[in-house]
RNA sequence: GACCCCAUCGUCUAGCCCGGUCCAGGACAUCGCCCUUUCACGGCGACAGCGCCGGUUCAAAUCCGGCUGGGGUCGCCA
């Protein structure tokens, strides 16, 4: 039986890198027929909040993760204290200072890892190792090797920081009467500078990629590639068919370095290939969140402009900044379309919006098929009338297909919009 | 400084365990061309890599050793 385990510590939010090792250990456990345990380490009281240990719970959901086990271990320090008096007295501890602090001999350890093979530590920096501290908690090493082993882990799945912790705690199981574990140390994520992802590299927790309108499948698909792969060029992989090909054996011994470029178009891919429905959702839930939601808003109207920018968007986030358009009228015309904007067509959009307004399927088939009967008509070349247009019902030089949008907005808007172009002309005229 | 980890295109990687089929495959990014109402998408193509040295071998990206380079840890933080 395969049980791993995750084991964040809510001082701080989950930021990538954890978030990759949680993954790792979930996908481990999950391709075995496993279960997966979520341990909070919040042994230090001081630095540990609730709003970072909710907020890690919630990325770790939004990502598509499940646990089968939750529990804390500052509901255990009794237990802990108890173990060290354990030690005490079979004479392998010792209280100094108000602190236990465990005692151990050198001795070559070899630590069995998944990962990197064999770690062959010939000597350890010291010979005693605090594992209650004097306030009466337990120190980190302390309380996880009580954890795992009384938790039945099979493989400890951690961050290849955790590799110079990990003989002292060899040390632990085996002065405790313990199994000790298989572990697995996973590569760490660097930041595009090549130091360590953190401050210098913008945003580094989960909350961020999805406040920056990112799909939680992309990602966990980017998340899954760094570091894995399931081969055979395959890059576009799920959390559910990862489950079934993940071999932790595979996992690269290197660091990977973060790609957002990467990330930008998988999330990308991710908005072209997404069901259209579920697409929606996702959409009005980061609509909603931003606060840029209708009061009285369609899912159909909303799976439609999300169609309309297929292709063209990367993040959730360029809905707001470039369909502006499909939600309100009060934009005004951008800056850099002043060129398109210096020659006047108010006669050739005249006859254009007299035309569109009579026709009664308002599909963009007929609309295009109209709209170059036009052109025709007042001797003009399509592309010559088509950015005016666009213009005019954007307020953007660049955007979707013009009779598609045309289509999305609907006749009423554009013929208002339309009009709305004319007398911009005459303005400009005027002055 | 001590201990430990790592090393294929700029980046993510396949190949390495089981040497030849690899003058190294894919992807992102970049640059061309095509498509086209703009921007994209898409299609086609280009650029670009086995860190170095030595050994083993008929043959090494693949095995061995050294070097160099990068990284982690050395807290009564986790």
């Amino acid at each position: 039986m395969f049980k791993t385990r995750f084991a964040p510590s809510p001082t701080g939010f989950l930021h990538i890198g954890g978030a990759r090792t949680c993954l790792f250990s979930w996908l481990y456990a999950r391709a075995n027929g496993g279960t997966f345990v979520l341990r909070i380490e919040d042994t230090d009281t001081g630095r540990s909040k609730k709003e970072y240990l909710d907020e890690i719970i919630e990325s770790i959901r939004w990502l598509g993760m499940d646990w089968d086990e939750l529990y804390h271990q500052s509901d255990r320090f009794d237990m802990y204290r108890q173990y060290a008096r354990q030690l005490i007295e079979e004479g392998k501890a010792c209280e100094k200072e108000g602190a236990i602090f465990f005692k151990y001999e050198f001795s070559q350890i070899e630590i069995d890892d998944l990962i990197r093979g064999n770690i062959i530590f010939n000597e350890l920096p010291k010979k005693e190792e605090v594992i209650i501290k004097s306030d009466g908690s337990p120190t980190y090493n302390f309380s996880c090797v009580i954890d795992d082993a009384l938790g039945g882990i099979t493989c400890v799945v951690r961050g290849e920081d955790h590799i110079p912790n990990t003989p002292k705690q060899i040390l632990m199981y085996q002065a405790l009467g313990f199994g000790v574990p298989v572990f697995a140390h996973v590569p760490l994520i660097l930041s595009p500078e090549g130091g360590r992802l953190s401050k210098r590299f913008g945003a580094t927790s989960i909350r961020e990629y999805r406040n920056m309108g990112y799909l939680a499948d992309a990602l966990v698909n980017y998340l899954i590639l760094l570091g894995w792969s399931p081969g055979e060029n395959r890059e576009i992989i799920s959390l559910a068919e990862a489950q079934k090909y993940f071999d932790i054996s595979r996992v690269n011994k290197s660091r990977a370095v973060f790609s957002l470029d990467k990330l930008n178009w998988l999330n990308a891919e991710y908005v072209k290939q997404y069901d259209k429905d579920r697409l929606g959702d996702v959409v009005i839930d980061f609509l909603r969140a931003k606060d840029f939601l209708p009061e009285s808003y369609d899912k159909g109207y909303i799976i439609k402009v999300m169609a309309l920018f297929e292709g063209r968007i990367t993040t959730l986030q360029d809905i707001i900044d470039r369909a502006y358009f499909c939600f309100c009228d009060d934009y005004g015309y951008d800056e850099d379309t002043r060129e398109i904007l210096k020659k006047d067509y108010s006669g050739q959009i005249l006859v254009l919006k007299d035309t569109l307004s009579q026709l009664t399927d308002f599909g963009c088939a007929a609309i295009e098929k109209e709209f170059r009967a036009v052109c025709e008509r007042v001797g003009l070349k399509v592309r010559e009338l088509v950015h005016p247009v666009r213009v005019a019902l954007t307020g953007k030089k660049v955007g979707p297909g013009l009779f598609e949008a045309m289509e999305v907005l609907g006749k009423e808007k554009v013929i208002e919009r339309l009009t709305k172009l004319i007398s911009f002309w005459k303005e400009e005229g005027q002055e």
